[in-house]
DNA sequence: GCATGCTCTAACGTATACATTAAAGTACGC
DNA sequence: GCGTACTTTAATGTATACGTTAGAGCATGC
């Protein structure tokens, strides 16, 4: 799993200490090893990370900055956990993006190649499930999504999907086996590349959404029945 | 102008130096008063600001997060030009977000008492543009997008069209004199409001659509006209 | 028992110190 | 005169020092 970073000994450290920190922070909050909630002391986290406070601090701003956690001045850091309302805002935002990218990727009517890697990832997806493989379905499922705002050409659309799907990504792990399987997503996701491959921008937003929407409706319910405030 | 903020001595301090670092050379790079490719090492800042190093380092990373300067490791920081195929990028964001925006306001069916804001900027943009002030007319149409996307309810999606929009403004301002007179935007705002408040979200989207549609061509076509390749 | 005000600790914000290292300048050989 | 390797400089990244102050704990009075 997230195999394709990793290139030398620091999987993904940009020499700088602050990078170092940024990523290692970054990881631990995705991964759930620092669940929501949790908090640190500056002191604590260079400790922890072996160096000064300062690139910790200088890693936190960044992090804030990305809604992953929040700085309180006496209290050190925390985890920010993503309510259920959080969620719904953050399903309208990607939605709209994403939906906006669909359309763009099928208004530029890449040529067949370029699709390669959206028509692999629904094969993964296809593939995962057969095996009941949940945890390698949601990474292809991001994967493909992560590839679909990326051949919009628009970096700045696809940067900021990304930030969002991020703080998405714990909820959407936790709710992974609560909810039924899978089945519709793949079939959205090749209805959505033949609208691509045709060039129909229009049906092509409009699978996204409809792909989105039901994405949506499910996740709340969930929450809903669970009684999930937070995650 | 910028009246409502301004509460002490100090106009929009969070009473830490970061804070007062960050409001400082952001209001100085959307005036303009540091333009684009401007350059500065930190040093320099930190004496222009009359504080030390690490107020203004913290500051720096929050606006290149934000993606108003970029800090190269020799040369200090530089404040980012925007690009005409930024400005298209950027114009495809919001685009998107806002259009999502205005269906949101719509389908809330809010009170007449919330939209109040819209319809005072509106009148505010035709007195403006009655006067031949340009200035006030741009300021009354951020307002105008400002309420707009904040009456969607959803704050992360208002406060990240803020972000796009903050980055897009000193283009916008640059232009302003160069384009047609914008008499068809206000026209476009009112017909806008009206779905609105027919609670009509697909209106809404599509007026909204329409209205940032017309605006990215103009703004695109002076780009060329005038061989802006940057702003 | 509970509220109020005081003390004291320790976390933070900021300043400063320092080692590292990229870049500019310089001398040298050809 | 020109290219190359060395020296020097200075801007940064990081560590550390330090004053300030929020907040916890405690004593006191009701």
């Amino acid at each position: 799993m997230t195999a394709t970073r990793t290139r030398k000994a620091a999987p993904e450290a940009g020499g700088s200490l602050v990078d170092t920190a940024y990523h290692a922070m970054r990881r631990r909050i995705l991964d759930n090893r620092w669940a929501p909630g949790f908090r640190a002391l500056e002191q604590e986290l260079a400790l922890t990370l072996g160096m000064s406070r300062t690139p910790v601090r200088e890693a936190l701003i960044r992090l804030a900055n990305e809604g992953l956690v929040e700085v309180v001045p006496r209290h050190g850091m925390r985890v920010l956990p993503v309510s259920a309302g959080d969620m719904d805002e953050i399903y309208q935002v990607l939605g709209s993006l994403e939906a906006t990218a669909a359309e763009l990727v099928a208004a530029r009517k890449p040529p067949r190649a370029e699709l390669a890697p959206l028509e692999a990832a629904s094969k993964a997806m296809d593939a995962a499930l057969a095996r009941d493989d949940l945890d390698a379905w949601a990474e292809a499922d991001e994967r493909f999504h992560r590839h679909l705002v990326e051949l919009s050409g628009n970096r700045l659309l696809a940067a900021t999907v990304q930030n969002f799907w991020d703080r998405a990504h714990r909820a959407r792990m936790f709710t992974l086996r609560l909810r039924p399987k899978p089945v519709n997503s793949t079939r959205e996701h090749t209805e959505l590349v033949r609208a691509i491959r045709r060039g129909d921008a229009a049906a092509a937003r409009e699978a996204h959404r409809a792909h989105r929407e039901r994405g949506r409706r499910e996740l709340t319910a969930i929450l809903a029945r669970y009684r999930l405030p937070t995650l």
